[in-house]
DNA sequence: CTGGGGATGGGGCCC
DNA sequence: AGGGCCCCATCCCCA
């Protein structure tokens, strides 16, 4: 599975957007070309306006809302340590991809009783915590927390959705980041090929000039890719990441695992 | 068929 | 908020 987390994704439905029909956002990079690569423009953003998604759900007390840590992936080896990169945190449970829908149903009597009265002499005490998004409100925050994971929050937590697919996305950021896929602003003056980021630009730059800054601390090949480096030193280690979980016959890239895979090892089992 | 290289996409994290 | 870089994942192609 993906590592993502903040989108749903679908096997197999990852192919290249098709160009020619997402051109109309496009803006030409400078000529400076490849000395220093010029900023890309991103087009104006009228397709984040009109109410293509929800308003942000804003907290009304200090304490930290939704966090959503990462799922795991195919779980490597134990042993395996890449002599590239950071160590991946072991993998946790995923509690953001939980779907709270069905929890939408209408608010408790339990959860109404929780309302402060008014002629509560603790009335004051009681309206600390507010939901900003339905003005109900607690006497305590755990009491606010559990009423917007059971309500408000759940239902506007996935609140930004693209104009130009059915993606949604839990932040603002999220959603104009991945609007570059479509309007591909980062044009190769070369090729003219388009691409959603800089340095996505700058990878394919690379294989105009064959450039290749990542070279292998094992043998004199270089790559211009540090992930194809990644993968490249799997070649050299007698501990491949990826194992079958029937044959127990390890790998060294998830892909090969996945050809395995439907290449009948496991239906045989 | 398998393994590996090349190229690319995309979300997260950090500054 | 946005840019740069990170990592993971995937597809295509070739030996």
């Amino acid at each position: 599975m993906p590592r993502s987390f903040l989108v749903k994704k679908h096997f197999n439905a990852s192919k290249k957007p098709n160009y020619s029909e997402l051109d109309t956002h496009t803006v030409i990079i400078s000529p400076y070309l490849y000395e220093s690569y010029p900023m890309p423009v991103i087009p104006k953003p009228e397709i984040l306006t009109s109410g293509a998604y929800s308003p942000i759900t804003v907290w009304t007390s200090s304490a930290a809302p939704f966090h959503s840590p990462l799922p795991s992936g195919l779980s490597p080896l134990t042993g395996y340590s890449s002599s590239l990169g950071r160590v991946s945190p072991p993998p946790s449970s995923d509690t953001s991809s939980k779907d709270h829908s069905g929890s939408e149903s209408p608010i408790s009597d339990e959860e109404e009783r929780l309302q402060p009265k008014l002629s509560d002499p603790h009335a004051i005490e009681a309206e600390k915590f507010q939901c900003n998004l339905c003005n109900k409100t607690y006497s305590t925050f755990s009491g606010l927390a559990k009423h917007k994971q059971l309500h408000c929050d759940a239902q506007s937590r996935k609140s930004f959705s693209c104009k130009y697919c059915d993606k949604e996305y839990v932040s603002l950021g999220a959603l104009k980041m991945h609007i570059r896929t479509h309007t591909l602003p980062c044009v190769c003056k070369i090729c003219g090929k388009a691409f959603s980021r800089p340095w996505l630009l700058q990878g394919h730059i690379r294989t105009h000039t064959g450039e290749k800054p990542f070279s292998c601390p094992h043998c004199n090949r270089a790559f211009a890719d540090r992930s194809n480096l990644r993968a490249h030193l799997q070649t050299h280690s007698d501990v491949k990441k990826y194992q079958c979980k029937n044959c127990s016959k390890t790998f060294s890239r998830m892909s090969l695992l996945h050809k395995h895979e439907e290449s009948g090892c496991c239906v045989a089992h």
